[in-house]
This record gives structure tokens, C-alpha cells and sequence, in this order.
DNA sequence: TTAATTTATTGAACTTGTTCAATCTTTTTG
DNA sequence: CAAAAAGATTGAACAAGTTCAATAAATTAA
């Protein structure tokens, strides 16, 4: 059950067979069901999730009712709203399993507890955080200088596995575009080849 | 030299006055003109800084000689570029002084030591990498959900001080469109009072 | 204090992307 | 399997934002 998790976090940093252990028996699996909610926007988010199998958008709706897809999860990424985990704000953000799936699920104060008795777990989660940052620096650079077309190209190019989970919905709420201009994109992409 | 650069830290952890001194004094004064560069895309980036006076702007140029802002960074602020830092990779990214500025830096080095010798900057580095990442993700959904007509309404309230500092050209940058668009929107603001 | 440079404004033509409504295809569910 | 629901495509009219070129205003430098 452990498996995909620990091979996660020793890629991160170096450590022992029995720190590992320890902090993943401090995870819960839960399974869930397709179009079922980890997270709703307005409750206060509770955990730190991974994910061992399955898929998960992460998702904000607007003033207007439209959805912005922050990012998806697949198996082997982690999920949470960072921003209401660690500050017990109401979240703004839905977690919605696009198929089913199982996560192990880890709470704030058991994530406390390991950064207090196992301190290379601060560095785990600053590392991932570091990366995780620099990943969403690179999509803002990209969302502010590249057209649709070419972020849709990337997209595919980078998340081939991804792509073929995925609805042209889901891929148009994460470029930013409608799912109509998608569709018409891909039909111009389709005649240049 | 270190007042603003120390309430900072203490801000977001709790440290005593030595450690506080301690991890300060690994830090280096700097004094950069403005339209000097802190750092060039290309060059790998080897410092981490504390701005004690003055401004900054880190950005992108793009394939088609665009520049992207990722952000300003102002007194209190600190800059790097995160991705260059960690990784050793040469950066994409230029980080160029505003005006007249005063930073404080620390080399990786530096930091690799207090990491090791003062556990408790491992966790001040996870808090602030966090609150970044969840201002960026805000704004990456503010990008992709709004217009910008509300996003320069937005960054005029969200920043006043730094909005006096700052010419259309930069404000239009960080927005992500034309500084000309900019220009059309302004007027149609100033229409509406 | 000019001259030079940078920044800001404006208009016209254009491109990119949206909206809405209709139709078709695929997937899900009873 | 049939019916319903969800996803995908298309076209036409529209809105948002860009580009280019010209001009004006403000800063900077000699």
C-alpha cells in the first residue's frame, strides 16, 4: 500500500528505512469514487493527500460560474489546498476524483508530529514545495507569453499520459480557454499534419 | 544593517536573538544602481536575497523579445530565482533594480550551513516557499478567471505603494498584456469616475 | 536648459478568443 | 438495450486584446 509513497519521498531525500516507516504509517488510505469530492470550496481542508492511484482535478469556480483548473493529480503527485491546510482558512478550491481512486491521507496534526520528531521531513516538504513552485512559475511565464495553441502543443507534449485521461473540458479549464475554442483549435492542429 | 531583514524572519518563526543573529551575519550587503542587473538570464543564480531598500523586477523575455514580470520585490521582500538556485541550472530569468536598492545576501553555500547548524531555517524557508507559492496560485487564478480591466484594478488595490512606484510599461508586463491596451483601459477607467 | 531618450496616449486594422445555439457523438445509467 | 446525460464540433456574431504608426508628455543626460 506503501510502496509508491516511499519511493516518492526517498527520490526527495535521503532517509532511513525506519524514519520512512514511521512517517508513512502516519497515512490513512481512503478510497474514493469517481466525481466524488476530497475537498469542497468553503469547508476548511484537513489533510495532505498522495495520491497511489486514480486521478484528481484540483479546481476554483469563479464569480461567473466558470472553472479554472489549478492542476491533476495522478498517481505519484500529491494534493492538498495548501493555502487553507496550513492557514484554517475555508478553501476556495474543489479536489474532485476525475476516476476512481485511493489516496493515502496524512492530517495537519500527525504532519506536525512528523516534522517535530523526524525534522528531514521539513526538508521533504520544503523541497516539494520548492519544486512545486517552480513548476507553477514556469506555467505563469508560459500562460503570460504563449498563445492557446501553443500551450495546448505543450500540454500534450509534456502530459502525454495525462491526455488520454482527460475530456477536452478538463484540458480547456486548465489552459484557460473555452472548451469550444479548444475543439476549434484542435481541428486546425489536425489539417497541418 | 539587518533591523528590517530580522522583524522579517521573526515574523515567521520563532527564534531566539542569537540564532536570529546568527543566520544574519552570513548575509552580505549590496548596493545596486538602478537598471543594474542582480542577475541575468543565462547565469546561474547563487544568492538569495533580503531587499532592505529599494526595487526590484524579475522577468522573463520571451522567444518574440516579450518580457514577463513574475513579480516586483520591494523593501521586505525577498528574490531569487528559486528554480536556478536549487537546481544549478542557468537562469531564465533577470532580476534588475527599479531604482536605486539595497539587498542582502546570502550565497547557497551560506545557506546549506544554516539548513545544517540552525534547523529552524529549514522550517522559516518552507513557511515563506508556502505563503509564495500560494500567492502565485491566487494569482495564476486571477489570470486565468479575470479580465484586464480587473486585474489592473486589482493590482492598484492590492498594491498601492508599489503601483506609485512603478510605469505603465512595468505594470503592463506583470499584467500580461500591452502597455498600449493598458493605456486604452486607463482611459476607460478614468472615464467611468 | 536643451537635446535625447523613455514613457504614455490614441486610432485603425487585425488576431485571438468568447458566446450562444444547433447538431452530433460518446458514455453512462436505469 | 434504450434513454438520458455528458462531451465534442461547428458557424456566426461579438468582445478582448494586439500591432503598428504617429504624436505628445515626461524624464534623463549632456
Amino acid at each position: 500500500m506503501t510502496e509508491l509513497i516511499k519511493k516518492n519521498i526517498i527520490k526527495h531525500i535521503a532517509l532511513s528505512e525506519e524514519e520512512t516507516e514511521a512517517f508513512c504509517s502516519l497515512f490513512q488510505q481512503k478510497l474514493i469514487g469517481k466525481k466524488s469530492f476530497l475537498l469542497r470550496a468553503g469547508e476548511i481542508c484537513r489533510f495532505e493527500g498522495f495520491v497511489n492511484k486514480g486521478l484528481f482535478r484540483v479546481y476554483h469556480i469563479d464569480q461567473n460560474g466558470f472553472e479554472q483548473i489549478l492542476y491533476f493529480a495522478a498517481e505519484n503527485w500529491w494534493i492538498t489546498d495548501i493555502d487553507s491546510f496550513t492557514n484554517g482558512m475555508p478553501s476556495q478550491l474543489y479536489i474532485e476524483a476525475i476516476e476512481d481512486s485511493e489516496v493515502l491521507l496524512i492530517s495537519k496534526k500527525d504532519k506536525e508530529f512528523a516534522y517535530t520528531n523526524l525534522p528531514k521531513i521539513e526538508k521533504l516538504f520544503r523541497v516539494m514545495t520548492q519544486k512545486t513552485h517552480v513548476a507553477l512559475q514556469r506555467r505563469m511565464i508560459d500562460n503570460l507569453s504563449k498563445t492557446a495553441d501553443q500551450r495546448y502543443l505543450d500540454f500534450i507534449e509534456k502530459y502525454p499520459e495525462l491526455f488520454q485521461r482527460l475530456s477536452n473540458l478538463q484540458i480547456a479549464a486548465y489552459l484557460g480557454i473555452s472548451h469550444e475554442f479548444l475543439s476549434k483549435i484542435r481541428k486546425k492542429i489536425a489539417g497541418q499534419k
